[in-house]
DNA sequence: ACATAATGATACTATCGTAGTATCATAATA
DNA sequence: TATTATGATACTACGATAGTATCATTATGT
């Protein structure tokens, strides 16, 4: 199972690789060198961060990309919902339908709680502090 | 995302199922009349049950299933190893490689803490506990 | 004995989400 | 005005999930 996709771990590398470059402007190409991703897989995803407004973007000669929010505020959670939709440990869906049993479930009571302390989880961890030590 | 996939979650509701019918044998015919799930795909989950030493199964005329354990020693995260493998919130592979990164990177280590938490928890919650209600 | 009704084993298939690639448009700079 | 960067969007490859299909085996009732 994967709780942070590929697209959300490679924002989350950007990020913070951006975030350690200060106020520079960082462009596509410097980062593939530092971080050894695939190109226009880690364009696609940095478009998607400059339209959500974590990042700001620079067209043209020297351009690229800084931060637009404070790396405090930027949210692990946050990214993941950006990329992968709302966080959840189950879908509990059945053929596109919602699994008709939902409500008496004690499975789905239990799941969710975890799911709750999970997603907190998530929206406190900041890029921050992912800064700390190591990426 | 899905902590549980179909065929867990088919065989959560199959042992509650068969657990309700105490001692009976269970054929999977009776099953799918009640559960509404797909035969083919039920029958081969429940052969996995009984390769596991889950079930005990009777072959021929009014064959079927029993439980071969308590159900209060049947545990969702036992379930879930079997169809899924092990339990896991991120995989960490990069290219079928471990991700480089694994040892310092700080938010490995906060999903390992929510992994961990979240395997006790499935790893404590019995068929009989689920039973209690609905199913 | 034997037809029948169940499981055992295993190979095959369809669909969908993830992880990308490819291409053309646009804008800024030297 | 050529170049070099991002913006937008359509397309593609692969693998995992969710099944189906088929033949073998075994127990039961008559």
């Amino acid at each position: 199972m994967n709780l942070i996709t590929r697209n959300t771990d490679y924002a989350i590398r950007a990020l913070c690789c951006i975030a350690k470059n200060n106020e520079d402007i960082v462009s596509v190409k410097e980062l593939v060198e530092d971080l050894k991703m695939p190109g226009p897989f880690l364009r696609k995803i940095l478009q998607e961060l400059s339209r959500k407004g974590i990042l700001r973007s620079y067209k043209g000669k020297n351009g690229g990309f800084v931060l637009a929010t404070r790396p405090e505020k930027i949210y692990v959670g946050e990214l993941i919902e950006i990329f992968q939709g709302p966080i959840k440990l189950q879908e509990h869906t059945f053929r596109k339908k919602i699994c008709p049993e939902i409500k008496s479930c004690i499975l789905k009571k239990k799941i969710d709680v975890m799911e709750k302390y999970t997603i907190s989880e998530l929206n406190s961890l900041s890029i921050a502090s992912l800064l700390k030590t190591g990426s």
